[in-house]
DNA sequence: GGATGATGTGGAATCGGTTCCAGGCGAATG
DNA sequence: CATTCGCCTGGAACCGATTCCACATCATCC
């Protein structure tokens, strides 16, 4: 209810001076500064949000923009992305839409009819539709995460690398039959990285004619539908799975043990994530930790923010392995390289 | 760039003219509306949200305060939140902080210093730590999903209920040794009511004697590590579980699977939640659908934001029992009670 | 034909802060 | 001693919308 005019009010100084030493901005003798404070919490100030942002021009708010919120990376990112912003007292607006439906367009819509944004930060977009140009258009520093773009920066890791590393050390313990689950023809473009990350390493391995492709839905029981469908055929089974992401190798494991298929001797999977559940199944994954990307692309964002001439920066981490049992070599193969299996799984204790 | 001063220069016309034509308060003439909105296209005109927050004394944005938002309970209620408030045009404005920590101290602090907010869901607020009066104290209207409070409006289902039913159906089964799995000494609010609902439909049962209680974290890696310690001794193995989640109900059923425990003849399970895997795991359980609790509160706030007057209500949902097959009569006993098998899995096809 | 009311418009106040500018004061400088 | 400078303060403009009020016009109703 009370304005800063109570408070100068009470504290015997005029509207400015108030201001001033409330928010430390100017000179402010310090007796001075004492009684502004003194009756500012005597009154139970607050400075009213609306009025700032029109008197400084910015409103210390952030817009977040991703497709899920109830999905392990996304949710996972987003708690990153919340904790780094609240770190630097900034407010996250959120807006979570699925690609391709109305109401991402409604929510484009929406962004573009308000501005009221400092900043903003899109999780998962997906370059192909334009959607870029949209944000760029608003003129505030955009931040991605998942996926590329030269025009916005983007935190990441190496999703075809890390493919790469997956497809690679099922190879080397000696799998020459390793099929890659998940993605399809309507894989979002983090999917397809990876699918040609495995691709690509079938290649180099002189494995080109064993490439195959299982598509499933990107998620647990999606992973488990295409698995079972794919093990329980004993000629269409492979040796070893590449999984898009966790949630589909942990699908595949269930289904594997449901079929009564031994992992990892009669089956070896690895994943890309280190998905929250991979302890629990002894997942051998790559691990990448969106937490600590959604805490880089606010910390990104805040350069942008302070320099905005700062030109687009690519922010590409890097997953690394994580050994667990979940890969051994083919039965009928013999393979040089020793698993280190000595990992206590975390939530045994 | 361009202020509403712009446009109305531009269609001709005063400030305030410009202003009704746009926001369609009080009377323009249509040829008039026409011009001014032709000049707001043409300028790509947005109004300053601060600037309308400031003179209408409402932001259109609500602020969110949960304690997790990668748990399936609260994603998918954020999620259902979000869709309804921006089906009204109104901003979400997101605080993830859990219990008991300083991020949450900060966080009411940052509420409290802040107003700016039309309005506030809280998803799961514990009752006891006297957040609610600190909400309250905010002065705007407020609606709680899960939980109870007789000060603010409250979205949620009758958990005592809920699994006072998921009881009942084991015991009326025949079991009688039925353990209830999940919560213990530090458990949510929500949980406690889980457990009295078990407590109190084993006493009707005239099991009191059996009543017996495994504490677990309420993560599915924690209801199969406590299910893997509880099954694992043959003498304390009962023949049937009460989940307090169906996170935990699944754990325990990858457990039964892996100690080579056949669910449902060997052991029933029986879960709350209607879970986005419960389908492939064939999870008996009761449902909520907390995307629709969500919606639900907006429904409620909205109501608050039109009638400052209302009084708080409460909105209290029943969770249906979707029968599936984790359940069964236990070996030794014989039963009345006939089970429907014919449900076909969603995610088989 | 004058009063009434509905419709349409512009000027000015207002929301609640921040910030620019001018001015006062005391100490240091030339 | 006059200037200059650093520190401190108040007055007033300003941010960009909404909204109150006054006024003009025109049709309608006694």
């Amino acid at each position: 209810m009370s304005g800063i005019a109570e408070v100068a009010r009470r504290a015997g100084v005029s509207k400015s001076t108030a201001s001033r030493a409330l928010t430390g901005a100017g000179y402010v003798s310090d007796e001075t500064r004492r009684r502004v404070q003194q009756a500012a919490a005597d009154l139970g100030y607050r400075p009213s949000t609306s009025a700032v942002g029109l008197a400084t021009g910015r409103t210390r708010s952030i817009g977040v923009l991703l497709p899920y919120v109830n999905r392990w990376f996304f949710a996972e990112a987003l708690e990153g992305v919340q904790e780094a912003l609240h770190e630097r007292g900034l407010d996250l607006t959120l807006y979570a839409a699925r690609p391709d439906t109305a109401t991402r367009r409604h929510v484009f819509r929406q962004f573009l009819t308000r501005k009221g944004f400092d900043g903003l930060i899109a999780i998962g977009l997906e370059p192909q539709d334009g959607e870029v140009e949209r944000l760029l258009a608003m003129r505030i520093p955009v931040v991605g995460v998942v996926g590329t773009s030269d025009a916005i920066s983007v935190v990441a890791i190496d999703d075809e690398h890390a493919s790469r590393r997956a497809t690679e050390l099922l190879v080397d313990l000696g799998h020459r039959d390793i099929v890659f689950l998940g993605g399809g023809a309507s894989a979002a473009h983090v999917d397809r990285l990876r699918m040609s990350g495995y691709s690509a390493s079938m290649t180099d391995a002189a494995l080109t004619g064993h490439i195959r492709f299982v598509p499933s839905d990107v998620t647990l029981p999606g992973g488990y539908a295409a698995a079972v469908d794919l093990l329980g055929d004993a000629r269409r089974r492979p040796t070893a799975i590449v999984a898009v992401c966790d949630e589909v190798a942990i699908g595949a494991i269930i289904a594997a043990r449901r079929l009564g298929i031994r992992v990892p001797s009669e089956l070896s999977v690895v994943g890309i994530d280190d998905h929250e559940y991979a302890a629990m199944f002894s997942l051998t994954t790559l691990r990448q930790v969106p937490r600590e990307q959604g805490a880089a692309a606010v910390e990104l964002l805040q350069r942008h923010l302070h320099d905005r001439e700062m030109a687009p920066t690519a922010v590409r981490l890097q997953a690394t392995l994580v050994m667990r049992s979940s890969t051994a070599p083919p039965l009928s193969a013999e393979s040089t390289v020793q698993i280190d299996m000595r990992e206590r799984p975390a939530w045994s204790q």
